[in-house]
DNA sequence: CGAACCCTTGATTGATGTCAACATACGTGG
DNA sequence: CCACGTATGTTGACATCAATCAAGGGTTCG
């Protein structure tokens, strides 16, 4: 996969973004605020979420490095959702005007922004069929994901960190906190996974992609 | 809004995507099928659906007039799902390598696309918030948003037809089709809703958005 | 006109949310 | 470095929502 951490973007994102280091806590951007850019992700990870009128969070969205966040401000010229650094973490902003202009300049550019959008577009379809599911698949899909792109883009290490709480994947999966744990314990009791506080391994895919049918 | 069936993108459209019409149950495309267009819908309604090894359909999303579709097969090179007309219904096919030509030379065509990808990974996040909660809740705010969308972008009309089977809504919203059917008939019992088989129209949308929260 | 599909409604069952208690990890300040 | 307090995670018991199964009516299309 090309990947915008690739050597040559890696320049235009210098060129074009200020870079900002967040720590875990911080937002990039909060719900209602105006939509001016959006934020390449060089390190770390970030949720998106959103405050319903009873206060409730619900996440829509993790990113991590070579994701970009914000795309979904653009259209109405507000972010719909805040975006909370999960760890520390560097992005860099890139103005949307700025953007546009280079698309019509750098065709490289432009497709990778294409790609990006159309990864996010399948990644969120990807979680939308699963709506109906039980959340034995939905978690087991979640591990497979997290781990694809773990293995795609950061590192190839056998376990991976679980930046999010578990109420943060609960949310994201539209579960309870406890189903969260409960489903997590029970996969390791059979054998599918290894767990140790915020770091996972799979031990078995196919079990896990069994179940994600 | 701005809308790509505006008479300027009219021409543009016309100039480069090839007219398809389809009658309802037609495929645009096929999961699986190799990707190298996306699609403008020009009238008319279709759902983008997958199969499961189980050969149950996962709903993942409807589109209108002025959406474009297929453009979650952009990243991986196929289309990871199908394409079906709900009804008779018309599009422009548009090669992927002739748009990202075009976006080069013509930037309110290469905005519009991303205004139009930007909307759909709005909805799209929209929807997965709702992933949590009840289903009243879900129908409540399908209904609103698709009556938002047909003022805006289709007609004023009071009513408001739903193109797609009550299973398919269903299979969108990740709950079954009785739920879908149990809860109209409540929603209508209490005066929120008129239905008229495939026609609905809203009484009150106050009391549906205060389900929506 | 028949057949297939779609929609509605009722009864039952199962999955999962909620509440509660406890355990563990984390961060802060002494 | 320890001690405390808070946030996060785990586990159990119970209640509830919605899936499933089933039956019947309505609609569409060949």
């Amino acid at each position: 996969m090309v990947s915008l951490m690739d050597e040559q973007s890696f320049s235009l994102a210098d060129l074009m973004g200020k870079k900002l280091t967040l720590q875990k806590g911080d937002c990039v951007f909060c719900q209602g605020q105006m939509f001016d850019s959006v934020y390449l992700i060089g390190a770390g990870s970030l949720k998106t979420y959103n405050l319903n009128s009873t206060g409730k969070e619900g996440v829509t969205g993790f990113y991590f490095q070579g994701d970009i966040v914000g795309f979904s401000g653009m259209d109405m010229g507000y972010h719909p959702c805040f975006a909370k650094a999960l760890e520390p973490t560097q992005v860099y902003k890139i103005l949307f005007h700025e953007m546009e202009d280079l698309s019509a300049l750098e065709p490289f550019w432009a497709r990778q922004v294409l790609q990006i959008m159309s990864r996010q577009i399948r990644e969120n379809q990807r979680l939308i069929a699963l709506l109906g599911s039980r959340s034995e698949r939905k978690i087991a899909s979640f591990l497979l994901g997290l781990s694809a792109k773990f293995n795609a883009e950061v590192s190839s290490a056998e376990f991976f960190k679980l930046t999010m709480s578990r109420n943060d994947i609960a949310a994201y999966l539209g579960v309870s906190g406890e189903t969260v744990s409960r489903t997590l314990t029970q996969f390791h009791k059979k054998g599918y996974i290894q767990v140790k506080g915020k770091e996972v391994s799979i031990l078995s895919f196919s079990a896990l992609q069994q179940l994600n049918v």
